[in-house]
This record gives structure tokens, C-alpha cells and sequence, in this order.
DNA sequence: TATCTTTGGTTAATCGATTAAACAAATATA
DNA sequence: TATATTTGTTTAATCGATTAACCAAAGATA
């Protein structure tokens, strides 16, 4: 038994008819015969015929490869993001390429390389943490195909863009925080440079100022927002002379961080302190105290992005513009800052 | 500015050369002269030029592309053999298609149809919780591709495996809550058709009897393994006319559960009852109170499982048999089995 | 000087599927 | 009956990169 790959030339050879009336056969092609067909199918079916990808997509100029680049894939909102895009996108013939930039610049590169690379259809991605430049996505869009942004993205790159209305959710949070007769906010936020933790920053801020409540530049921390961030802010935090009564950070990873610290430092939550997360991570759910956070509809993004690159993958002559798609985040408010 | 992607013709029109003698001068042949390879490189860098990866698969047989199946990618170890693996295959010229399994059976197959089609040159895939009929797997070596297989495996497919050694874990747990003092052992397992879960209860029931502890049915529960079992399992037991002293999940997400079940009650961890999970996922260093678990090197193994694909992508008569590695897992003692 | 080697390419076939164009036979239409 | 249309299929070109085989010119060797 030969280990070779049956191609349509092999099916073509059994029934003594040309590659052609075979390749048309089997996508039923109304010019070749039902008895064609039939015999065609049951050729294939015998030999364990597997079309092979490459050729076609080389000769349609098409490859229904989608590149899907995301920070880490360990965190659940990415996750499920991933598996919403990848639900609509399977069922309309593509398959996602999933690659991981782990938050560096560098490494966001090169993997946009390797898509271009692989002939992807297009590309849909979510920034590193690292990166400013942006050459490397200019890239993307030169080659013609599209390019979606999600969560983390950038007005500059003038593409596709879906999120949550960041700047807003601040508000909810401040104000929630507000309502529970707290007075002194701290923020530990993710770098500026990143538009939606910048956008957080600025939400909280301007949220601070309307309530007309002190805004101290100690209360404000710039941070990656791993769990040792979190840590070591609300360290920082706990530190100064006036220590806040309420934390809101940028991201679940670092509450948790912050949360570990003050059960350290036995200070009640949310009595002493209450903490606001942000991403509606499952484990906000079952750590102790639970842990107040925001939906990102993370389902909602995955499908919208894939649905957005489903309708510009149509379009011959694509030019891109900043379009985006804002969706509402939604506060969950649990025991880690509900004191009432 | 047409958009069309330039090619290696399109180098060879402007140097008024073959597009053979481009092709060579980007491998760097030796046949071609220096002053060839410099205008060759020049130009192609001025036209932007990105090599058509499906042409050159297709010529080529080899589209260095691996597929990856896991059941899903929002654990942090198979996030972690994911990036391990990754790294290794990056460095030698391959790239990973990621693809989620999501425990379905169904998904699993659709899956490795996908990745046939898309040509990928190896498999390396951890089986879903669902499957037990093998024949996609068998699919996959008939394709006389390289076919690994990770953490969830079965030695019925003949073919390389990783993975650690699930049966002595459980010794090592059974023997360290017996050191704690506990006399009344329990098991929230997986699903015995899954071989390592089947290795797991093997271990727990051997090790149980090899210290002529009571071995009561009641005792060793099956289970998905979720959170949400993890719960469920948890007040089945308490629900016991003589419930556990101690509890041995075999996953950290239902150990999780049932730390939340056991902490609703009132039940003092470990004095009342001690917990261990497995898996070492990053949460249990995090809980209150810390949870005692397994470590499954999961970095070992997904640069082991790349290893593994990369010699045997060399062979070309391939003919794959039960290989096994088995690395020695580790006990990570916590708060929550520390009786001390 | 005659022959062999080396250098630096070119030509043409190939990977497997797709598809525009051509064509023969059967059927319909006038 | 003559012409037009439909049906079913074949031929041949194509996607872009690779490579075996070939070739011409320059340099080395006897």
C-alpha cells in the first residue's frame, strides 16, 4: 500500500475521464453528468482522498486562513474570544491560525511575518503591551487584505476596530464606588501608551473630578497589570500616608495581586477597602471575598470581529478605514465592594 | 500603486534575469555570483517582496506547518506547553496552528480534518475527555504524518507519547495526606476510558489498599472534572454518612470547586479536611488557602513533544510505534493539605 | 593547443487543483 | 432539414516557487 496522497489525478486515472471533469464533479459543477458525479465521490471516498489545500488555495489566490494574534492565550477573555471567532469563522470555510505575541513587540513581528507568510486571508489581532510602532501592521494593511483590531487597539492604524467602551466603564466604577460612600479612589492602571488603558485613566480622572473628590497623583499607578504588579502597587498603595479607601484596577490579574496583599495585611474588604477588577476573569467569581469587575462581552467581540472580517474579505478593492464597533461593558458588582 | 503581491518573476523582470537564478539567489546557492545575490536581495527588499509560502509548500511537499490540538487553550498548562512548543518549532522554520478540541469528540474530528486539508507536515494533539473511538487519530497516521500525543493519550494509537507519571502521583498524594494523619481518603477523578484519569484512580486504589486504609466505593467519585463538578462532587461527599478526612482531585479547576464547597461549610482546611488538586495552574498558589498540588512540567513537555515531531519529520519512511516519556511529576505541598 | 573544470546562469518540468476556452454529441427549435 | 442550444467533457493555461537538466563562457590543466 503506497503512502502516497491520492490527488485528482489518481481518481481521474480509476475512471478514465479527465482532472478536470473530476475536479468539477466534486464541487458539483451543473455541466458533468449526476452519474459522473456519483462515480466520481465514490472513487474518492475509496481512495481516502483528501483535496490538498495548498494547490487550491495557490491557484484561487485564497488561502481561508485567518491569523489570530492575542497577548496570551491563558486568559479566559482572550480564550473566549478565540473560540467565538473561530465558531463563526469554521462555519463560513475559514480556519484560524492562533499565535501568541506574549505581550512583546518583538515577538508581535515576527509573527506577523510568519502570517504574511502562511498567505493568510487576513489578520485579526489584539496589540502587545510593548508596542508603539506600528510599521508592522502598516505592513499588513499594504498587502491588501484586511486587518481587525480588537481590545487592544489603535485609532492611528485607521482599520477595523471592535471594544468596550472604556472610558465610560471607568465612570461606572468610580461612581459605583462613590454610591458604596467612598471618598478617596486609587487607580493602578495599565501603561498610557496602550489606548484603552489609557482611555481607563482618563475615565478615571474625569470621574474623579465630577464628583469633585481629591485627585491625587499618588492615587494614580502606571503598571503591566501582572499579578505581581498588583502586588507590589497596592503595596505602594497601603504605603503612603493617606491610603485610599477604594482600588480600582485596570485588570482582574492585578486585583487579584492587590487583593492577596491586603488579606496579608489583614485589612477588611470592602470596609476598610473595597477593589473593583476589570475583565470578569471566572476566578472573580470564586475567590473570597468575590471580586467586583467589568464584562468585556468577550463572545460578543469574538464574533463581531470574525463577523467584520467575513464582510471585508468580500471586498476586491479593500481600503480600510477606522470603523468602530463600541459595545457597552457592564459593571458586576460583588462582595469586594458592595458594603452596604 | 497596483496592489497586486509581488513575485519572484516580477524580481527577475527588473534584473532581465530567470526567475530560476532569482529563486537560487535567495537560497543563497552557490551558483549564483555575488553580485547576482546583492541586486536579487536589493530588489527584492525595494518591491516589498514575501516569498508565496503555498507555492513553495506545494513544490516543496512540506508546508511546515504543525497542527496542535488541545482541549482547550484557557488552561495554563496547555497555554504553556503551547508556548514551549511553540518556541522549539519556531527555531526550526515550523510554525503551530493552534486548535481547540473544546472536549468534544465531534470537534476533535472536524479538527483534524481541518489541519489534514491544510496540509500541516505533524500533529501534536492531547485527546478531548469525549473521544474513545480512535479512528481520526488513525486517519492521521494513514496521512503518514508524524502524530504526537501529550498529557491525554492512549497506547492503543502506537505512536509517540508524553506525558508524566499519572499512577505514581497518585501514590505520592495518598501517602503524603496519610503522613498528615488522615485515615479516610477520597477521589474526585476523571473518567476512567481516559487513560491518564484511569491512571490516576489505579494509583489512588493501590496506594489506598497498599496502606490498608478503608477502600470505600463511596469514595471515589467520577466526574468532568469542572469547577461545577468539582462543587457537586464535593457535597456528595460531605453528603456522606462518613464523609472524607482528606479529598484527592485530579484537577485544580474542581479542586477549586470543591475548596469553595468545603469553605461555604464551615469545614476547617486541613484540619477537618485536607485538600490536593493537580496541575500546579497558577490559581492555587493564589486561593485562600493555598492548595496543595501536582506539578506536570508542562514546559518539559511541550519542548519534548516539539522534539519529538521534529526528528521524526526527518524520517521519510516513517513508521511510527508506542514510544513513551514519562517525566516524574512533583508534589507541591500547600496550606491546604499541611496539617502540621 | 586540446581537453577538462568551474562558474553562472537558463530552460523547462513540476507540485495539485482550478477554470477559461474549445469541442463533440445530443437535443431543441424554426 | 438546417440551425441553435444544451449537455458533458476535454485541453491547456495558470497560480508562484523549486529544481533537474542543460548550456555557454571563462579559467585551469596537461
Amino acid at each position: 500500500m503506497a503512502n502516497k496522497k491520492t490527488t485528482l489525478k489518481d481518481i481521474a486515472n480509476v475512471l478514465n475521464i479527465s482532472t478536470a471533469a473530476v475536479s468539477k464533479a466534486m464541487q458539483d459543477n451543473s455541466r458533468i453528468s449526476d452519474k459522473t458525479k456519483q462515480a466520481v465521490k465514490k472513487v474518492a471516498k475509496q481512495l481516502n482522498y483528501q483535496p490538498n489545500h495548498l494547490a487550491s488555495a495557490l491557484r484561487k489566490g485564497k488561502s481561508n486562513l485567518v491569523g489570530v494574534i492575542v497577548p496570551r492565550t491563558n486568559s479566559n477573555f482572550f480564550s473566549s474570544v478565540i473560540q467565538n471567532m473561530e465558531e463563526v469563522l469554521n462555519k463560513n470555510g475559514y480556519q484560524i491560525i492562533i499565535t501568541q505575541s506574549n505581550e512583546s513587540y518583538q515577538k508581535e513581528c515576527d509573527t506577523i511575518n510568519t502570517l504574511l507568510f502562511t498567505q493568510v486571508d487576513g489578520i485579526i489581532a489584539s496589540m502587545a503591551n510593548e508596542t508603539i510602532d506600528l510599521s508592522h501592521y502598516e505592513k499588513v494593511k499594504m498587502n491588501g487584505i484586511p486587518l481587525i483590531l480588537f481590545d487592544r487597539g489603535e485609532n492611528d492604524l485607521n482599520v477595523d476596530y471592535i471594544g468596550i467602551n472604556d472610558y465610560d466603564s471607568s465612570h461606572l466604577i468610580v461612581e459605583h464606588l462613590i454610591a458604596q460612600g467612598k471618598k478617596r479612589i486609587a487607580h493602578i492602571g495599565g501603561y498610557r501608551h496602550t489606548r484603552i488603558f489609557n482611555n481607563r485613566i482618563r475615565g478615571y480622572i474625569d470621574a474623579i473630578k465630577k464628583n469633585n473628590l481629591p485627585s491625587d497623583d499618588e492615587l494614580l499607578l502606571e503598571s503591566s497589570l501582572t499579578i505581581e504588579d498588583g502586588r507590589e502597587k497596592m503595596k505602594q498603595l497601603l504605603a503612603l500616608k493617606f491610603p485610599p479607601d477604594a482600588v480600582y484596577v485596570a485588570s482582574d490579574y492585578a486585583a487579584l495581586g492587590a487583593l492577596q496583599v491586603l488579606q496579608e495585611n489583614n485589612i477588611a474588604i470592602p470596609n476598610k477597602i473595597a477593589l473593583v477588577g476589570f475583565g470578569n476573569e471566572p476566578f472573580t467569581a470564586m475567590v473570597s471575598p468575590t471580586l467586583s469587575t467589568i464584562n468585556q462581552h468577550s463572545a460578543e467581540i469574538g464574533k463581531l470581529a470574525a463577523q467584520t472580517f467575513l464582510r471585508l474579505v468580500e471586498k476586491p478593492n479593500l481600503k480600510q478605514s477606522l470603523t468602530k464597533k463600541i459595545l457597552t461593558a457592564e459593571l458586576i458588582v460583588r462582595d469586594s465592594s458592595r458594603v452596604i
